[in-house]
DNA sequence: GATAGGGCTTCCAATGGCTGGAAGGTCAAG
DNA sequence: CTTGACCTTCCAGCCATTGGAAGCCCTATC
């Protein structure tokens, strides 16, 4: 099988199993004489398992430890499952930090009429650091701390 | 004010207001007989409008346009708010990704003993692509509708 | 045998949004 | 005058790809 063989069959590109390689997730290919690189579908159901790994979002990093534990024989499903846990955690502060920015921008959108006239909340929450969201007529002399130290 | 001072005052590290210059993002600085950048603390609003931009998970790109409208008074709060919605949607199609993914892995690792043995369905998922994620004897159909399609 | 085409090889560069370091100039205080 | 904190530029790296250029290999056709 060559590269481009491998890549159909596991769906990961030719280019990106050259990289993989490069960076050493996956071991070098062999070689013919003339110096293509050659794989056997053992080496195909890694490409398919670093694709699947990849579409959950886990970090090369993560994937050799988990193409690791794959194939060692006496692993322990804990290790797995921290790995998994562990990434399950990133994904879950990372999804809070899109939700806290969408929440706020939608906030911000909802109080903005989206008409020609040119004043917008959302560009006040910009020039304010977003410390007063609710932009009051009363001039709140309480915040004059807001935000210089 | 120098470089450092404006970084201070805006909360943008120094190394990034260059870059910022570099990219064409905010405009470049004045500079002393010496060749260091001076800054007014007009520009610091900038910087200030573009570090609460970043918090808010905006491009370079759409900062670019927000700091436009927002210099421009006969803007118009609908462009504004167009942009921010256009951001909105693009937060909401990542935070669905990483949902998907968070959601598949949490229903992996639980479904992962997760002690010494060394099976494990977390494996065993990425090692078939997903295509299974519930192996069990009977085929469940009961479980069509949700989430999975 | 020449040629055309596809696939393979390597290396380099770019993406976004920074961050770090090296090598050197500048400035104020002691 | 020296120290040290600041400033300057440039270069390189992060992550995980993707693209392109230049050139070799292999097969098929004429």
């Amino acid at each position: 099988m060559t590269i481009g063989d491998a890549a159909k069959a596991s769906g990961v590109n030719a280019k990106l199993i050259r990289y993989y390689e490069s960076i050493g997730l996956i071991p070098a290919a062999g070689r013919t004489a003339s110096g293509y690189r050659v794989y056997s579908s053992s080496d195909v159901n890694v490409l398919r398992f670093v694709k699947r790994a990849r579409t959950l979002g886990f970090s090369i990093e993560r994937i050799q430890i988990l193409v690791g534990l794959w194939q060692d024989r006496s692993r322990s499903s804990a290790e797995v499952k921290r790995v998994a846990l562990d990434h399950v955690a990133e994904l879950e502060a990372k999804i809070a930090e899109l939700r806290a920015m969408s929440d706020t921008l939608k906030h911000l959108a909802h109080a903005c009429h989206g008409d020609e006239r040119p004043d917008c909340p959302i560009l006040r929450d910009l020039e304010e650091g977003g410390g007063s969201c609710c932009h009051e007529p009363p001039p709140c002399p309480s915040l004059a701390g807001r935000g210089r130290e």
